[in-house]
DNA sequence: TTGCTCCTCACGTCACGTGAGGTGGC
DNA sequence: TTGCTCCTCACGTCACGTGAGGTGGC
């Protein structure tokens, strides 16, 4: 189709990301973009690996880890070991996730409370906790 | 009482850092250890102080944002003015973790789905998910 | 010609890691 | 003297941000 090659701008546009850092994934050769001269051309496989590790930065992973995950991902048909070790990793990673949301509610909670106190000690000194001045 | 008062090993076994991070806060102005001589001697503040720092880091704030919520922790002695303006950055904050609470959520349910998913292909290759091999 | 988007260096930033080389007290 | 812990530079690293200076096509 005519609208399988996308240009660095269109990237940046759909994914919410800099030139600067698309430029940086194929540096560290997590993206594999099409070289038209100077321009870059992404393709729809680009796209797919620039969602995937978009995911794995949100989960915490370095660009090295990713980096590796994606290998083990194209080489998908003969990697049952590797995809086992993928698979324990994501599980070790689901629990740090669930704990860190568990702190994160008591963070919210605790700053909650401060909050509260804080503008408790405003009104207390005659001043209008949410004014705008 | 006698144990008030840490050096930076003790700091570092209790809170799982290394003497550079602890140096570190402390020319970024996030902790304020006594100093004899060249030696440092961390207060109970120094502690209360760090364990808040290290839980901002866990949601992913900037040690320039976590400094300016520790003023809100001893803000009793601002002035109003400082109150104030403390004590707004405190909500911006707050729904910062909000926001940032939703998004791990959404992370967590994206990831269980994989998990899944990744199980089910291993099964379907005949192999055992959960196995220690 | 003017705008727009793209490019390549290359230095800056943030939050430390990691030696190098030295001090002080049991 | 030997270990141990502490210290101060100061360069390295990771994941980009941010100009500087230039190209190419409508």
């Amino acid at each position: 189709v005519s609208e399988e090659l996308k240009t660095i701008g269109e990237m940046c546009a759909e994914f919410q990301v800099t030139p600067r850092t698309l430029r940086f994934y194929e540096a560290k050769e997590l993206l594999f973009p099409i070289r038209e001269g100077q321009k870059r051309l992404f393709t729809k496989t680009d796209r797919a690996r620039l969602k995937l590790i978009l995911r794995g930065k949100r989960f915490g992973f370095s660009l090295e880890d990713i980096r590796q995950l994606l290998e083990m991902y194209s080489a998908d048909e003969h990697g049952n070991s590797q995809l086992q070790e993928v698979y324990s990793k994501a599980k070790d990673r689901l629990s740090e996730m669930r704990l860190q949301r568990d702190e994160l509610n008591e963070a919210i909670v605790d700053l909650e409370e401060r909050i509260k106190w804080g503008a408790d000690t405003l009104r207390s000194r005659g001043l209008d906790p949410d004014s705008e001045t």
